[in-house]
DNA sequence: CAAATATACTGATCACTGTTCAGTAAATGA
DNA sequence: TCATTTACTGAACAGTGATCAGTATATTTG
């Protein structure tokens, strides 16, 4: 039987290919204009045959999605160690903010895209999302029971801190600042923002 | 040269029947799904004829676009009778998330889609906005004025806020609320975060 | 070993998209 | 009356995601 498992490594490594091709073309040119064929193309096969390993395009990039999440996850995982549970929150926020400006196109295909989740899968994998707001939860809990933030249900306040968050990063990836009377564009107002905010909200 | 006149209006009446119909069919089906073609059906001419009255597809949606402004400027105009800032800042706040909610598409056209906005006309007529963002900036003005929230630049205060509130509306119109942990979905849970994110800023 | 079957892949095609352009028919001006 | 402008269109271009009958190779079975 080891034929087929090779056989079967065979097959899990050419999808590793497309997902691999489909990614590098997506960091350089987006999610629009990547298109199958440009994929098919670029590995070589015709466009055809990614339909054997994927049943629809958003399929491809649900694994870039996931790995945008693996990504940030990455990026928070080590900040367990910061003791104060509100210096925690200040760099998570940072963390949070360089994240989706440093990646616009992961972070608009993680927060921002019209879903590609149709169907189940959005109950089954979604989870991996949980482990980054699983970070914030846990940090804006600690928060609470050291009365920093004003007090209130753990779940109400993190979506609140995540609903600020990301209306910064997406109002600036998808160019809304730009029309406001004061330029409050460039990362220095966004961090300035993010510290008015987070000082305010502290107890 | 009466004629010239007539002819004149009969352009701008078709130019408003294109408008007309794109909007319908765009409230109906969603940009996406709103194609050239659809809208000519509908009107019952060629695809060709459309692109004697628009340049391209964008540009019949930034009509659109402005007309949501224009909706969103007369949910907010009236409430300048409102003396004390800090409840015309609530006022605002809830106004802003019952407008995205109810009406999802002007909002992602408004905020959320990739800018139907290429080039000069940005600077031109992003003005529209501007009325909006007025009434927040002048009431964030106010409650500064009062000491009704902390210290700091108007406009990243005001931008702060919106952020918040954008934030917020997005990610539930994109369906990113549902994964957490808790059931934070739900208008009442909307209402209640951002209860508590006015409720913590006020000093 | 030979025949039947399963696997991996592809070219062609479908139905759609935004957009362009040569051509037409009618209204207007000289 | 004839030239010109205006308003419009059919057909096409280049692209998209997706499908499917067909093919060539490899494997399993009698």
């Amino acid at each position: 039987m080891a034929i087929k498992d090779r056989k079967e490594r065979d097959k899990l490594d050419r999808r590793k290919l497309i997902i691999k091709s489909a990614t590098k073309l997506f960091l350089e040119q987006g999610y629009e204009k990547t298109s199958i064929r440009s994929i098919a193309d670029d590995i070589e096969y015709s466009p055809a045959t990614i339909y054997l390993y994927f049943k629809e395009k958003d399929e491809i990039f649900y694994e870039i999605h996931e790995q945008g999440f693996r990504l940030l996850n990455k990026v928070f995982i080590d900040q367990g160690h910061i003791a104060d549970p509100f210096e925690r929150l200040v760099s998570l926020g940072r963390l949070y903010l360089a994240f989706g400006l440093e990646n616009p196109d992961y972070y608009d295909l993680m927060f921002i895209m019209r879903a590609p989740l149709t169907e189940i899968k959005c109950n089954s994998k979604w989870i991996v999302g949980d482990d980054s707001y699983g970070y914030l939860l846990d940090t804006v809990q600690d928060c609470l029971k050291h009365q920093l933030l004003p007090a209130g249900d753990p779940d109400i306040v993190a979506m609140t801190i995540w609903a600020y968050a990301h209306g910064l990063v997406s109002l600036n990836i998808r160019e809304r600042l730009q029309s406001l009377s004061a330029d409050v564009t460039g990362k220095d107002h966004l961090m300035q923002s993010m510290e008015y905010f987070l000082n305010s909200m502290k107890v």
